[in-house]
DNA sequence: GGCCCTCTTTAGGGCCTT
């Protein structure tokens, strides 16, 4: 009852929770199987895949654009107060203002890596924007995947920039689609997100979210949308620019791999394409794959991650207030 | 814009993200 009381502050009347397990969780599915995907995760998850995993119900706030007809929303009568039941229990919303979260410090953890490992919630997440530029462009669509799995494993939503989409060839992403009520704005969408990446958090633990680029662009873009609206990236947020390993895999196989794009690691590692090519869930679901193939091929464990190549927001923040300084 | 590589660091160019 309390999600709903948030919701209708947010004044978000079409997010909905719905029953996302049609063809493309079951394509995603099959195509693991397929490709012994599911032990190879056991690099990421040394503690082993939880059974839940290929569960099949996800998070959308219900704008996730008429393009993703193979997830077919089958069940679009469960609104969004029903999410207290179908996520962990602490989605607080009695109040809109994101709580201060405690932080986690990595070098305050356990050494035992298979600790760090179980407490660690690791993410897939990709947005799609209206250009390049943080100052000028806004978010428009924003996806994530909890590689755990479970119900609720992805969440994904369009985004209303409130300004013309002028890049539509690129990810099929119209204003029509993006402009309208119902698709909510960015300021109202944040403490959603945050709330439901604390649902994905495990007692105690840290969240660590990976986006290929990440580094360059889709952090520094979330900074700028999460300050543009008065709010800040949780202290307990640890990111990862899958680009980085990737760089290390060119390395180690010559010129076998020309380039470390996305879709030049899908190609490498022979993963279908699945849904149109730069729509978020579509990217997510590539990276998440080929996470499971790289970090098996890097041998990378989730501590190894942490360790060889995670940030924070604050330092990306730090180091952009230094270059502006230094000018 | 920022990272990385190299024909480099007193620099420039390519890549990657939308």
């Amino acid at each position: 009852m309390r999600i709903a009381m948030c919701f209708s502050h947010f004044q978000l009347p079409r997010c909905q929770i719905h029953t996302l397990y049609g063809s493309w969780w079951k394509k995603v599915n099959n195509l693991s199987k397929k490709q012994e995907n599911v032990s190879n995760y056991q690099l990421l998850c040394p503690g082993g895949w939880d059974s839940r995993r290929w569960i099949q119900k996800s998070l959308s706030t219900g704008a996730e654009g008429k393009n993703v007809s193979s997830r077919k929303a089958t069940n679009l009568s469960h609104k969004v107060n029903d999410v207290s039941s179908l996520t962990h229990s602490n989605l607080n919303t009695s109040s809109v203002e994101i709580e201060e979260f405690k932080s986690v410090h990595i070098e305050q953890k356990t050494s035992d890596n298979k600790d760090i490992s179980k407490c660690t919630t690791v993410i897939v997440f990709d947005i799609e924007t209206t250009g390049f530029s943080r100052e000028n462009d806004r978010i428009i669509e924003i996806a994530l995947q909890d590689l755990s799995g479970g119900v609720n494993s992805t969440f994904q939503t369009l985004v209303n920039p409130d300004m013309i989409v002028t890049n539509q060839q690129i990810h099929g992403i119209s204003t029509y689609m993006v402009n309208k009520s119902g698709v909510p704005r960015m300021k109202d969408l944040i403490p959603i997100l945050v709330r439901y990446v604390r649902s994905r958090q495990k007692p105690g633990g840290q969240t660590l979210l990976i986006a290929h680029n990440g580094k360059t662009f889709d952090v520094p873009f979330l900074i700028s949308e999460f300050n543009r609206c008065s709010y800040e990236i949780p202290s307990d947020w640890h990111f990862v620019d899958s680009m980085s390993p990737a760089r290390e895999l060119m390395k180690a196989e010559g010129s076998t791999l020309s380039s470390k794009s996305l879709q030049t690691l899908r190609e490498y590692y022979k993963i279908p394409q699945t849904g149109k090519a730069h729509r978020a869930m579509a990217d997510v679901s590539i990276l998440a794959l080929v996470l499971q193939k790289m970090t098996r091929d890097l041998k990378l464990t989730i501590p190894g991650l942490l360790e060889n190549y995670s940030f924070t927001a604050s330092e990306i923040s730090n180091n952009s207030k230094k270059k502006k300084n230094s000018k």
